[in-house]
DNA sequence: GCGTTTCTGTCATATTCTTGACAGTTAGGC
DNA sequence: GCCTAACTGTCAAGAATATGACAGAAACGC
């Protein structure tokens, strides 16, 4: 469907979904709301969508409502005339003037005051607004995106947001699922956090055993994705082996997943994976190249073996093109 | 120097030296003798000096004269006419004859009897000979080089070889040392040889731990170059593991090189290879490609270390030309 | 010093590898 | 049957790699 996901990451139906509804409301200029717990990556969202928008090169200014106290806010999303209050020493440019042309994005818009939301709605409705203390009208070409880790519904029911906001808010709703109910993605995004942070911040690779891959994929992560995120970062940084095992997981993970901790005694061992050294060469008297070569057959085997021979999958287990894949077999004479 | 060793292995100087000498003498037409112990590969050293020479494209003719009854040496070296005795029932060409323009190579040349060394003194000497029988006179345009096992010298004072052979054959002595004056040459025989029948008989590859290598290149290999190619032979056929150790060596080899059999019992295992599975791609969540690079780099990096840098020797070790691996380090930035 | 050897990096070339585009098969679902 | 979806191999072009030829720098012997 050639659309960018801009670094999000996840193979889950549920999240294939998301991206499904995005590619199809992304080249209009619909308002649109997400909803989803903090964490589940809202804002990474957001700017897929303004990407993959006719407003791509335009600005994507996101603005965090809860995040700045309310006297401030206005200001900030209108901005103010010289001399409007105590403090307008000049004056001041806000977020929807700057995002002319672009998108704005008005994160956790479930704490916006009752008398903001009218604003919003007149930018919603007219397309237009004035600066604080300003008398001036001001043409607002932007497309409005909100998030809210809110129930908007239940707030609208108990008074604290405004009914006719919401539902011009919630032309297209767009949930994005937390990651308990991504399944897979979370031992993809584990690994690919993993990663990152041992490139980042350490010599040599931190692997994982997959019987920890399959326990963090049972945890629940409250905080989801940032929640992972902050995890792995913090795995890299304790562990200090080649790997991370069962026992550096913390009881709190473990207990919920309920799994036998097999104490620190036994350390196996047994065919733990060792990167090859120099005199491996040597004992199978193979230069650089064949030796490589050797390896990358043995792969090329297995990963066809754990498919069955479907030379598709394989490729992808592999990371590698289909074609590609074929060229080695040709190669190697395993075609 | 650009000589075709025509597989012959070794690096050792004592060979070198041998190359040397066989350089210099090949081009020309002198007479040689080699002297080297049985299974020293001899005829393998004649083969080279013949593809190393002006008759390069002309015949090589190899003769045991050692294998050949006394009787009838003569008439195969030198032919014979029809009816020249009993059985001879056609005219028939012999070994020199077939070689014209070529090379003669007279192995075993110590069990000669006298009366034929002086016919071949006479081709050595005038260049000319007739077949057995016959009274024509035949030139012989061929280079003669013999080669012995026994200590001519001590037969000659024997009275078991003609002095005046001796001399004439002895024009340029090349003296090929028996394998036990060839240190590190039987390390690098051993892991060919071993090769050479894994990929023939074998599936998978057997390796050879260094600790192994090393009690061979101890061993005395009286047999020389033959013993050890039968040796590796055999080890490819018994040894059912990974890798050959200490314990598949026979009884013979361990008293003789005074190792300590460690028993069959303890079975370390310690940090014995494994070769790279796909699982452990998955543990570091890496492709196929990536993972061939990092072992790669890997490996370059460990083989720098070990020739303290001297990239140059880092490519020997590694068995690629030393302009590609500066152009790997390259593109790793290691440079 | 000076000649020789060894090691070095660069560069152009030849070779190999990767991949996208294509077209043909197979396997179900209906 | 027919349609769709998944899988297959081929091929050409572009990207990446390997290597021979070169020339400059360090090391060595004398």
């Amino acid at each position: 469907m050639s659309f960018d996901t801009c670094g999000i990451i996840g193979k889950s139906s549920a999240l294939q979904e998301v991206f499904r509804i995005l590619a199809k409301v992304a080249p209009s200029d619909s308002t649109i709301l997400v909803t989803g717990e903090s964490g589940t990556g809202k804002e990474l969202l957001v700017r897929a969508l303004h990407r993959n928008s006719r407003r791509a090169d335009k600005p994507f200014v996101p603005i965090n409502c809860g995040a700045i106290p309310r006297e401030l806010l206005e200001s900030e999303l209108f901005g103010h005339e010289k001399g409007a209050f105590t403090h307008a020493i000049r004056t001041k440019i806000g977020r929807f003037e700057m995002a002319q042309g672009g998108t704005v994005f008005l994160d956790e818009i479930g704490e916006m005051d009752l008398s903001l939301q009218v604003k919003i709605l007149r930018v919603l409705q007219e397309r237009e607004f004035e600066r604080v203390g300003g008398s001036k009208t001001i043409k607002a070409d932007v497309r409005v995106v909100a998030a809210t880790n809110r129930d908007l519904e239940e707030e609208v029911s108990k008074g604290t947001f405004r009914e006719d906001l919401f539902y011009r808010l919630n032309v297209i709703p767009i949930v994005l699922p937390p990651l308990r109910e991504r399944g897979e993605d979370v031992i993809i995004l584990a690994r690919y956090f993993l990663k990152n942070f041992c490139t980042n911040h350490r010599p040599g690779i931190l692997g994982m055993a997959e019987e920890v891959a399959d326990i963090l994929a049972r945890y629940s992560w409250p905080g989801n994705v940032r929640e992972l995120e902050n995890f792995m970062e913090r795995m890299s940084i304790l562990c200090d082996g080649e790997s991370i095992g069962l026992v550096d997981l913390p009881d709190k993970i473990l207990r919920e997943t309920g799994v036998e901790v097999p104490k620190r005694v036994p350390a196996p061992a047994d065919a733990s994976f060792r990167w090859p050294e120099l005199k491996d060469l040597r004992e199978k008297s193979m230069g650089l190249k064949e030796f490589l070569d050797h390896v990358e057959e043995r792969l090329l085997t297995e990963a066809l073996g754990e498919v069955d021979g479907i030379k598709n999958k394989a490729a992808e287990v592999l990371g590698i093109k289909r074609t590609t894949l074929i060229e080695k077999l040709k190669k190697k004479n395993m075609l």
